[in-house]
DNA sequence: AGGTCCGTTGCCAAG
DNA sequence: CCTTGGCAACGGACC
């Protein structure tokens, strides 16, 4: 029985992703005694158990509650890493560089995470076993291949996870192999706190709080990693590969500036805690989005994302501040309050089906947003002629990594604010090129942003003029990232369709030319007082020109005399 | 049950 | 420079 599935199962591993290993395998008839030989009873080499620890998230060491088990007692821990070509490889024909679904930054962050946990596996003896393939595929295969007793993996509640874990779980003990899949990746497991609210998802920050404990504490790093054999058995393993070696080449674009690892998160970690005040002061929504070279937020998103930092180990951590402080700030707008508010939207989105979409999402609200791909793509490319806005779009771009309030600020453009196109077509560019990309998260706030589902409030609407204006009246932010305005005035830099002819030609940007002039939207809910145009009879209103505030207008005339 | 409260992060103008 | 009030296509939770 045994044999056979392993025989079938394996056929479809080696000619499908490693033909070569198969030709060996088949040449030399091993695969066949192997076969035959292949048990998966416990000690059946006199030795402890042999444990695959299956790295998906969770690219750490400490905190690790899986990587921790597979260790207890073995002889053996194959530490693996599955890249999977469905999410990497190369996508000529995406409008930006990456594969189809990411982005050339996180695919980047990722092999810098790899290459970082593979180095602190040496540290101690081991190291990342790296394979190719479709880890539905590959996992099972390795399990026989390599007589696994004990399969450890970090549980995730994301719907593509789950759907993988089962099907891998499923087999993985049909073979009698032991599952172990704990939750560390979230503070608290969705499944409980959603069992403790007497089966109902709760779908307010507050409810959740209520619902919360004290999150457990981190498990301790293991002492020892028993290392995986030298005989690997022909499973063709290869070295953590650079971004070349996936097939991206001649990149010229400006990289995000953030290193994945865990030896970087910890690094950020021990730094964002060390001005005590700061993180006893901070409140999220008092941060600069356009602050860039020094960001208002701590940036480890995207460490939690990948679990190179457990939220677990950022959360006692946190704590230990607090306790030592007075005076500190509370959820929301806290740190502590940003940790659970990731845990919210886990639990939110593991509890609603169709989170991700609008259609069969019970939570969201039901809105004829418009498919226009054009709008789209001006929106995706920085290209819509409101410099505020586009100069965001360029930071996800070449970043990876926008603040907080600036993906507010394009997410309520592109849907409720001005474009009105479908939220779920933002989130895909969104979900692509961040480098913390998280799809609880990322729909949640998606969800947020538009006005679809926890947030109703429609006619409160950034300003794609005014909000980055507040924060940076240099346009210091805007003049980064596109340098076409640099030498604009700053009067003209967040409205330049604004400037006289003699001063866009003085500062090389002619508006049109250059610098798109500002897109003509669709727009069904900008407050009153920002309405131009001729509202129609379905309540949308057509803009052919951008609205400016008359205070705003004799600023700029007065300006211009001045400049000239 | 319907009224009231209130919700992480708006904008503008007036004082 | 603040803060404040008005705006009003909101809706879930709670009493």
């Amino acid at each position: 029985m045994v044999a056979e599935s392993f025989r079938c199962v394996g056929h479809s591993f080696f000619v499908k992703s490693l033909p070569s290993a198969a030709l060996r395998t088949a040449n030399c008839g091993r695969r066949r005694s192997f076969s035959v030989s292949c048990s998966n009873e416990k000690g059946n080499n006199n030795m402890g158990k042999r444990s695959l620890m299956w790295f998906r998230k969770g690219l750490r060491l400490h905190d690790n509650p899986a990587l921790l088990r597979s260790c207890e007692g073995a002889s053996h821990v194959y530490p693996v890493f599955v890249l999977d070509p469905w999410f990497l490889a190369p996508d000529p024909t995406a409008p930006s560089p990456g594969s189809k679904l990411v982005g050339v930054n996180r695919i980047r962050f990722l092999l810098q995470s790899l290459e970082d946990l593979d180095e602190n596996l040496r540290k101690h003896g081991s190291r990342l076993l790296v394979l190719h393939g479709n880890p539905t595929t590959v996992i099972p295969e390795l399990l026989m291949k390599w007589q696994i007793n004990e399969l450890c993996f970090e549980f995730d509640t994301e719907p593509y996870a789950q759907d993988r874990d089962a099907d891998i779980k499923k087999l993985a003990t049909k073979y009698g192999v032991e599952v172990f899949s704990p939750v560390s990746h979230t503070l608290f497991n969705p499944i409980d706190t959603i069992r403790k609210n007497g089966g109902q998802t709760p779908l307010t920050y507050q409810a959740f709080l209520k619902l919360t404990g004290k999150p457990p504490l981190p498990v301790t790093a293991p002492l020892q990693i028993p290392s995986p054999p030298e005989d690997l058995n022909d499973v063709h393993v290869v070295p953590v590969p650079k971004l070349e070696d996936l097939g991206y080449v001649n990149l010229d674009e400006e990289f995000s500036p953030h290193p994945g690892g865990e030896t970087e998160a910890l690094r950020r970690l021990d730094k964002s805690l060390v001005n005590q005040k700061w993180v006893c002061d901070f409140e999220k929504p008092k941060g600069n989005p356009t602050a860039f070279i020094e960001p208002a937020t701590t940036v480890l998103s995207p460490y939690l994302k990948f679990g190179c930092l457990s939220c677990r180990l950022f959360h006692q951590r946190l704590l230990a501040v607090y306790s030592q402080n007075k005076k500190h700030s509370s959820p929301p707008v806290s740190l502590e309050g940003q940790l659970l508010w990731r845990e919210f939207f886990y639990t939110a989105g593991y509890g609603t089906p169709n989170f991700d979409r609008m259609l069969g999402n019970p939570i969201c609200k039901q809105i004829p947003w418009k498919d226009d791909d054009r709008l789209l793509a001006a929106w995706r490319d920085g290209q819509t002629g409101y410099p505020w806005i586009d100069a965001a779009m360029v930071q996800l771009r070449k970043w990876g990594w926008m603040h907080h309030l600036a993906r507010h600020a394009v997410a309520c453009f592109l849907t409720r604010g001005d474009m009105f196109v479908y939220w779920e077509k933002g989130r895909d560019v969104f979900d692509r090129l961040l480098i913390d990309s998280d799809w609880a998260i990322n729909n949640g706030n998606w969800l947020w942003l538009s006005a679809s589902a926890f947030f109703h409030q429609y006619h409160r609407i950034y300003s794609p003029v005014t909000f980055g204006k507040k924060y940076d009246p240099d346009g210091l932010y805007v003049k980064h990232f596109l340098p076409v305005l640099k030498d604009m005035p700053k009067y003209y830099i967040y409205e330049p369709w604004t400037a006289p002819l003699a001063v866009q030609k003085k500062a090389n940007c002619i508006i049109g030319v250059d610098y798109p002039r500002p897109m003509a939207v669709l727009n069904s809910c900008r407050p009153l007082h920002c309405q131009q145009g001729m509202p129609r009879e379905d309540g949308h209103c057509l803009f052919t020109e951008p609205f400016a505030s008359s205070t705003v207008r004799k600023q700029y005339d007065a300006q211009e005399k001045a400049w000239c």
